[in-house]
DNA sequence: AGCACGCCGACT
DNA sequence: GTCGGCGTGCTC
């Protein structure tokens, strides 16, 4: 038996199978994680399939272990590994490790082993052993050289596994309930812990085996386990345990679903009945009861032995989100997020492998968990950018979920307020279904959107971020003993230009985005076409000498507030009040506790969230990421400031929204206020259109970076070349031009975007620049690609 | 990637 | 003469 495997080493060279013999008594699989001999080294390994005939001339080697019981990959992850690969430009063995819990990423070493009994007598040998990476003193390199040189030692390389698996100690009856209950008995009447004991084992026997922490819960002492031990009432196994990150939930039942629900409902039970891989788009207002309607799903699926997969941001992953899921479905649940610790996540995991989970709640990775026999797949919020992953592979959770649910014939279910319009347009062109819930569920009101235009209006403060408007309503509500929360859109740090007398944002003359100031040259520059100019001293719109380059941060804007309200207890919540492991939530449960009037923060706070003291929702700067100098700044805009709208007044108390903005007559932010999706659907496919940008138009972005400026330029030029001489229109080839932050860590960046419609040719091509980056990484030229990009800055 | 081989200049 | 710098090529 030959094992076709793909070895853990990412380079261009290295990515396609290798084949070895597999030695008899070694149960290789396809999909198992194996150890091979590499050159002179060994490696990690998967094998990808399992053969009679090898391709390779010369000998091969044997495998040198199979590392796990069960193949962690399944066929189907397999297979999706290589189709993956080809349309991300990634290695093979970087998807298949990103498939995995990080435990599973082999760690290597090399050690210093002596090779004679004489050897072996060295100081060298005599403490810990000899490991060559930490290796530093000159004088000791020379002397491992010299030893090996001679033959009196060697080089041993290692390959370790850093999966660990939790074990415990449980106490298994050995005997039956009745003869438990005639020692009960016997046993002298002082002694109560064994009566105890006995009497638990005599009436809750089907309970055991049980740990010793749940016997010293019941009042047991190990001095009375050990004399259960020595009677033989018990005996002890060292078990397997989960590390299992959530406690069990209390059960809650299905809702009733009202009219809408329950025709959406109907319409994805219909395709889940006839095993139909076909992609829905649910549409649906904050609060008009989406995820009741996928619970609902999911029971069905599993009423069919099929099993579920539900994907939410990252953000959106809080405790209540969870909760939710468990108390319908309670451990059939598995939950795989960042806030796992390593083992948390390689058990849940596991415990999904092996079929004991059914269903799974996840971010963005859990769209490779190893589910069997899907019967559906759920993106919630799935304009977010986060399923996106922005470093490589840059896969998008979405593209593999449709794979996955091509390959299991399941429905999938994308269900969003504001979906993106790359969806919205599918769903339009039939690609996928739309499904609507246009009330919300409970028939609540929306809350009422106030803009402040911020052109005309007096400021509260000493800085220019809070208006009187705003402050006098966060003053009522803190006479009222209500909450408020405060949104400080932070993307678009970037500074751009805006006049504070008319509005005027300064843009590029060929693109239609803003410009970026570059302090360094002093310019403002387009980071699509390169464009760039002086920057300006006036404005060149109305002359007014009173323009600014924005970016404002929360510190600031807490410290205005305390200066207004100096009474009010104010949270703030920003990247850095939330580094530390639980932050986050800590933050949001206190502010649920009432324990504070004010909550800032900023993106992270506009999802998901439900307070319903909460009364008033401001945003305090709706422009910032208007004028991004990326295509999609308006419906990310939309977005924000929808979702953020949907937090205020959720229960009983009427809720109410005030978004300042110098542009109070931009569409996103016109239609935001207006809550209206498919107005702002149909505005920016317009602006789309016009501007040759997706959905209209695909794109890749290729960048390159360089220590070197030049050489970075040089590069993207000679890659824009190559692209020309191939692609024709209607494909369109941007750049190259500096990247937002042309800087970073040193290094120069320069981007291309390709705009393309259909291009036979351009995966070959792409995959050609790929191979020839791989060549110029010695000059230090770093070559990425990039479909379908979140974000061209 | 990482390891060896091989070629060249610099030194005890 | 040998040590160590980096360019080149290979890994079943």
């Amino acid at each position: 038996m030959i094992a076709q495997v793909i070895v853990d080493v990412a380079a261009r060279q290295t990515d396609r199978v290798f084949e070895y013999h597999v030695p008899d008594g070694l149960d290789a699989d396809v999909g198992s994680r194996v150890i091979v001999p590499f050159g002179r080294r060994k490696v990690q390994g998967f094998i990808v399939s399992l053969t009679e005939q090898s391709s390779f001339a010369g000998q091969l080697k044997d495998l040198l272990l199979v590392v796990d019981e069960m193949p962690p990959l399944t066929e189907e992850l397999v297979e999706l590994s290589a189709d993956l690969a080809r349309e991300i430009f990634a290695y093979r063995i970087s998807i298949l490790k990103t498939m995995l819990p990080g435990v599973m990423r082999a760690n290597y070493r090399k050690i210093l082993v002596p090779a004679s009994e004489q050897a072996a007598k060295l100081p060298l040998f005599q403490g810990d052993e000899v490991d060559l990476a930490n290796l530093e003193e000159a004088h000791l390199i020379k002397m491992v050289k010299q030893l090996i040189s001679k033959g009196e030692a060697r080089i041993e390389y290692l390959v370790e596994n850093q999966a660990r698996k939790k074990m415990t100690a449980v106490y298994f009856p050995r005997l039956k309930a009745e003869e438990y209950r005639e020692l009960l008995n016997e046993v002298r009447a002082g002694a109560s812990q064994q009566k105890k004991l006995l009497s638990d084992l005599a009436e809750n026997l089907p309970a055991y085996p049980k740990s010793r922490e749940q016997l010293k819960e019941l009042g047991i002492s190990t001095a009375a386990l050990k004399n259960a031990l020595e009677k033989n009432w018990l005996s002890l196994k060292e078990v397997e345990q989960y590390r299992r990150p959530t406690k069990p939930v209390a059960p809650s039942q299905p809702l009733k679903l009202n009219a809408d629900q329950a025709a959406v409902l109907d319409r994805i039970s219909q395709d889940l009945q006839a095993h139909k891989s076909q992609t829905f788009l649910l549409e649906g207002v904050t609060g008009s009861g989406k995820t009741e309607v996928y619970l609902q799903a999911i029971s069905q699926a599993l009423a069919l032995g099929r099993t579920a997969l539900m994907l939410v941001p990252e953000i959106s992953l809080t405790p209540q989100m969870v909760r939710q899921v468990q108390s319908r479905f309670g451990q059939q649940v598995a939950v795989l997020h960042s806030a796992l610790s390593e083992g948390e996540r390689y058990d849940e995991w596991r415990r999904i492998r092996r079929g004991e989970a059914q269903v799974v709640v996840g971010a963005r990775s859990a769209v490779f968990a190893p589910l069997h026999n899907i019967g559906l797949i759920i993106i919630d919020e799935e304009h977010e950018g986060s399923y996106k992953q922005d470093n490589n592979p840059r896969y998008h959770a979405r593209d593999v979920a449709i794979w996955r649910s091509r390959y299991h014939g399941c429905p999938l279910i994308l269900g969003s307020a504001t979906p993106s319009l790359a969806s919205r347009a599918r769903a339009q062109k039939g690609v996928y279904q739309l499904l609507r819930l246009q009330k919300r569920a409970k028939n609540q009101p929306l809350p009422r959107v106030d803009l402040i235009d911020l052109k005309h209006v007096q400021f509260a403060g000493s800085q220019f971020d809070l208006s009187c408007p705003l402050t006098e309503a966060i003053q009522d509500r803190l006479a009222k003993k209500e909450q408020v929360i405060l949104l400080l859109n932070r993307r678009g740090f970037a500074n751009f230009m805006l006049c504070r007398n008319c509005g005027f944002v300064l843009k590029c003359p060929n693109c239609d985005l803003s410009l970026t100031m570059h302090k360094d040259t002093w310019t403002m520059q387009c980071h699509y076409c390169g464009y760039q100019e002086a920057v300006p001293e006036v404005c060149p719109n109305c002359r007014d000498r009173q323009i600014r380059f924005l970016g404002t941060g929360t510190q600031k804007v807490q410290e205005e507030l305390s200066e207004l309200f100096p009474q009010a207890k104010i949270l703030r919540m920003d990247v850095d009040t939330t580094r530390r492991k639980g932050s986050y939530e800590r933050i949001l449960t206190s502010f649920g506790r009432g324990e504070a009037d004010i909550l800032l923060g900023t993106q992270m706070i506009a999802k998901g969230l439900d307070f319903p003291n909460v009364t008033l929702v401001g945003v305090v700067n709706a422009d910032t990421g208007l004028w991004l100098p990326d295509y999609n700044a308006s419906e990310k805009t939309f977005e924000l400031l929808t979702q953020v709208a949907g937090r205020a007044g959720r229960a009983d108390k009427e809720g109410q929204v005030m978004i300042q903005t110098y542009n109070p007559d931009h569409y996103a932010i016109r239609l935001a206020q207006k809550q209206d999706y498919e107005l702002f659907y149909a505005k920016e496919m317009q602006v789309r259109h016009a501007g040759d940008y997706p959905p209209y138009f695909y794109t890749v972005l290729v960048s390159v970076s360089a220590k070197n400026e030049q050489n970075a330029a040089r590069e993207a030029f000679k890659i824009k070349r190559q692209l020309l001489s191939v692609l024709k229109a209607p494909t369109i080839v941007l750049g190259p031009a500096p990247a937002t932050i042309s800087r970073l860590k040193n290094q120069y960046y320069y981007q291309i975007l390709v705009k393309y419609k259909r291009e036979k040719h351009l995966n070959e091509l792409l995959h050609q620049i790929q191979d020839q980056a791989q060549e110029v990484k010695k000059y230090g030229l770093n070559v990425e690609i990039d479909p379908e990009p979140e974000r061209i800055m």
